[in-house]
DNA sequence: AATATGGATGTAAGCGCTTATATAGGAGTG
DNA sequence: CACTCCTATATAAGCGCTTACATCCATATT
């Protein structure tokens, strides 16, 4: 068995609730105290237990992360990692663990959380992902669990703390961006339709267009899952189309790639004859060729912020409601032509 | 305060210790009161405190995850999502729970270790990787805490249960299907050299020359980290020497596409002018222009076959060391070219 | 000198569960 | 029918820590 605080506690002559005291850095101790506990820890090589600290202290240490289904596509998404990078940091800078959900279909993961959070596993959650109709964000919301959305819950929103971009502002400018080119004819390749920042996105480019007085066609707007391949039927679609569109929306970037490569097939050229701007910039925007014009979210700092605002709650019960909007920006690269100088 | 067994207790008119057992559904109980205590934990609500269960038995039923630092480059490559994918699904099969390291530095992953370990926060621990010279497996053997390492350890092999490709013979064979099409002057473009796997496939390369009785060029081998920009790096400098080599043999995907657009760039068709083998196959390969032929490694498998090794080790502590070679295979796509034609 | 005050530490009761050991009651045995 | 044996359940002692409350002793106060 391990060195445990009654040991520390014998070696130092004091109480074991001394011992606990001088951990927990009780000013009620004395320093001199204080000093004789520590080199009695450091000799005997203490270190105190988690799990008994936690039973007794009914508090964990430890953030429950809710993922995206493993076997969901979503879920390879560079997104992740990026945001878990985030999260990570967040998380470490107060000494909180992370611990996921390893659930494979809806059903297990809700499991998976109603495990955690019953279980007492966890402190609070987060949820990488926001989506319509979510049944883990109920049972959240119903037991008053501390928790965080990363994106836009699509219900509650003023009650339920949530990192997000504005995604709506975000495409709204990309469309601008595009319009501002001389582009009339753009169409609009969005994600899983579940997903609340898609539906954002697509309201963006709506408004812009409506903005500039260009008419909504409902043929450019498609919808598919995030991966490579969706992209190209999308495309293929688009390109069969009477006046096919002359510039592209991509709301993801994987989804962008998958869109270069099939017209690239296509022999249509990038950016001569079709304008494109991704969503994102993971790292795989300046990897594909041509280098991808997008709107950077900052993904690392969604999972940033979101870890730190889960921790604020869990130290301050009290602490009120926030919706944390974190800035993006638009980097310009090469997948966009200026058409107005063709066009007079 | 949430249902305790005590509550459950009363409502069945059993003991603690009865609905405990009910809980682990021991033998000794008859069914008559399982019936019975089961329903009033239906009507209660209840929920075990896996805390408290924890603290009582000693285990945890969680497994610490070893990442390489956030900060390092390496923590961006696809491959990790899918290890994480994969040792979900095999940490889910048996209700175990992951917890991730979170430190930044080297120093503080040490330390998240430690917590782990000591603070008796998880059971046993997996190292995502295998680095040359890393006192955090040193630690964990020291201490005979349950691990496994998804790589081949470079120390005390025969004493750790490792999952590891059999990357000596995969990067063998991959340089001889190069051979196989023509080439002799072919190029090794590796990752961090710090990394186990990064050694084996260079032996795996020089050996298959050896074996065709090619010459080894020193000039041909080349070390970057596992990032686009330096793939870019690396080919310049032998597109520089006096008779650059025909084909590549790298051993990151990442860098691979780094590679290709560089090419690209430098107007050296793939694969007219030159042949390229990838390894991995995360999907980046079919994502590439041209589509790269690589070494499928099977990531998913690496950490499916890692959580579920862990596994057993926790539940038969006698459990025998094991070494687990997950297959790989070549998936030819387009990106090399048969040079044996044009040579005759 | 007697008493109040307060700082420093000790005592002990949990936190919710597991599990070794005790116990009760019923069946089996001669 | 007394006795053993077995099965089903209860009792109670932890697991290692936190924390409310009690105690002690040295000063300060009157």
């Amino acid at each position: 068995m391990a060195i445990t605080i009654k040991d520390v506690a014998k070696l130092a002559s004091v109480a074991p609730s001394t011992v606990s005291r001088v951990i927990a850095n009780n000013p009620r101790i004395s320093e001199k105290t204080k000093v004789r506990v520590r080199e009695a820890m450091v000799e005997l090589g203490y270190h105190p237990n988690f799990i008994a600290r936690s039973l007794a202290s009914q508090s964990t240490q430890v953030i429950g992360l809710v993922l995206p289904s493993s076997s969901d596509v979503f879920f390879q998404n560079p997104f992740f990692s990026t945001v878990l990078r985030g999260l990570s940091e967040g998380a470490h800078e107060k000494q909180y663990a992370l611990q996921m959900s390893t659930g494979k279909t809806e059903e297990q993961i809700y499991q998976d959380v109603v495990n955690m959070v019953q279980g007492g596993r966890v402190d609070g959650i987060i949820l990488l992902y926001s989506r319509i109709d979510d049944e883990i964000l109920k049972y959240l919301r119903d037991r008053q669990f501390p928790f965080v959305v990363i994106g836009r819950p699509c219900e509650w929103e003023e009650e339920i703390t949530h990192v997000d971009n504005d995604n709506y502002r975000a495409s709204r400018e990309a469309t601008e961006y595009l319009i501002r080119l001389g582009h009339d004819k753009i169409s609009f390749i969005g994600g899983n339709k579940n997903l609340v920042m898609t539906m954002e996105r697509l309201q963006g480019y709506q408004e812009a267009l409506k903005g500039a007085g260009i008419p909504i066609v409902p043929e450019y707007v498609r919808h598919d899952e995030f991966l490579l391949e969706r992209g190209q039927e999308a495309i293929q679609g688009l390109l069969l189309l009477e006046t096919p569109p002359t510039a592209l929306l991509v709301t993801d970037e994987l989804m962008a790639i998958g869109v270069v490569n099939t017209l690239t097939k296509l022999e249509v050229a990038v950016p001569e004859n079709m304008s494109i701007v991704s969503f994102n910039n993971v790292f795989f925007s300046e990897l594909a060729r041509p280098q991808l014009t997008s709107i950077d979210i900052n993904i690392f700092d969604l999972g940033y912020q979101a870890a730190k605002s889960l921790i604020q709650m869990l130290l301050n019960p009290k602490e009120p409601v926030k919706r944390i909007i974190v800035p993006h920006q638009l980097i310009e690269r090469v997948s966009c032509t200026n058409v107005q100088s063709l066009k007079k």
